[in-house]
DNA sequence: CGTGCTATTGAACCAGGTCAAACATAGTGG
DNA sequence: CCACTATGTTTGACCTGGTTCAATAGCACG
């Protein structure tokens, strides 16, 4: 068997990164992903990786790049109902003749693997029940954040954890990270406006508890605003 | 073996009815849930299915009334997360050594029954996977609900979806349903204020789409209200 | 009858929305 | 190299849906 390519290079790709830091892969597991990641395929930004209400052919696993599930409102309105990260698997269903129960876009170019069902393997089952008990947390922070904080206490919160789940899988730095997207859709995912989310941002940068520029977020003192907005880690799993 | 009780009344017990629903189930399956049912507890108003953080033992089968996923932020703003009806399933998990992600607390009396590994037969194991997909569907709609829905909206369709769901475990009509809670409670799960609560209410008594009276709510035109707030019933699998 | 919810109403207030214009910035094609 | 277009950010003035606070009323229950 080949070294698998991110055993040579010093950095480990995120997907890979992620999911073994959810549950432990040998190296069965492993030389499945790698064979998985060959099939990768590319996505061009505001294309859509999977439709609401259409059937699933097979799940799959985010390699590169920010896509986001979303929901259209019959007049237009927009509301994105979480963000999907590279080591994320999209639609992941259990029951037979499952169809999507919503649309996920790509909110930049995005590469993505189909996970077919050659390659669960033992500890790969694991893994992605611990990916998808994460995702629901997600949602669940998503409605408490939408249905009972302010318009800053929503973005700090997100900001802390978009931090988290991207220090998951090595494309944080201590205290910032890249975010490619724009204020208009940090508002659709917020259920505001971008000119709110504009002002907020400007109160954010002046109290210095997050910083926006050229593309990349600084989170000064990540913990302290953890204390602010009363957040703690997601956690789905003991020890 | 004896015949189940449920057979020997006219009405089948809601929790049966839903999952029936969900995907077909044998007779084998039945007793299974006949004899899952015996260990039935109650739980008092207020009282915790479930805790955020702690331990799940084994996953809860809800057989009759009213309960809620809630979240409570530091300061003691109140988020109800989902509501939690009779055939609900709660803390399925599939990972090892899950915590719960939420808290499940208690509107009314309810009564719930452990579901051991020796529960999880064939027939019931899509049953249950269809069941989580619900969920995830409904988790979504209420994001869209409180991110870019108007008050008077976000009721409609969540009273729409609460008669949708009831109607599939048999204890909705075809026009109206028992709605055991305090205004207070549909505030804290709309993200809205008792007070705005009640005046929407109003409003939509007056417009005739919502009639709320004596612990039992009516929609006079269900159709012509989904029609009206751009819903669509929930569905998870193909045919 | 008091005590404790729950529902209702009124009045003042404000977080966030709306509308519209200005200002970057980056392509892109001539 | 310069319009020209397109997309994103920023700002100002004004507006409104929903909140807040406080008081009243209805009702079940011990």
């Amino acid at each position: 068997m080949l070294t698998p390519a991110y055993r040579r290079h010093a950095v480990v790709p995120p997907a890979i990164r992620r999911l073994t830091s959810l549950a432990p892969l040998d190296a069965d597991d492993l030389a499945w992903l790698a064979a998985a990641m060959q099939r990768a395929h590319q996505v061009r930004v505001r294309r859509e990786l999977m439709v609401e209400g259409r059937e699933v052919v097979h799940p799959q696993l985010i390699l590169s790049g920010w896509a986001a599930r979303v929901r259209i409102l019959l007049d237009g309105r927009r509301q994105f109902l979480s963000f999907v990260l590279p080591g994320d698997v999209i639609g992941l269903y259990r029951q037979d003749a499952p169809i999507a129960t919503s649309t996920v876009v790509a909110l930049t170019e995005v590469s993505a693997c189909p996970l077919t069902d050659t390659d669960l393997s033992a500890g790969f089952t694991q893994a992605l029940a611990v990916s998808g008990a994460l995702d629901e947390a997600f949602l669940l922070a998503q409605i408490a954040r939408l249905g009972r904080m302010s318009a800053l206490e929503r973005i700090a919160d997100l900001m802390l954890e978009l931090h988290e789940r991207l220090t998951a899988n090595g494309m944080a730095e201590e205290r910032s990270f890249d975010l490619p997207i724009t204020q208009e859709i940090l508002a659709d995912a917020m259920g505001l406006t971008a000119v709110h989310v504009n002002r907020m941002l400007q109160t954010a940068r002046r109290s210095g508890d997050l910083l926006w520029a050229n593309g990349r977020l600084t989170i000064p003192d990540p913990a302290a605003l953890a204390r602010q907005v009363g957040r703690t880690p997601t956690r789905v799993t003991k020890g």
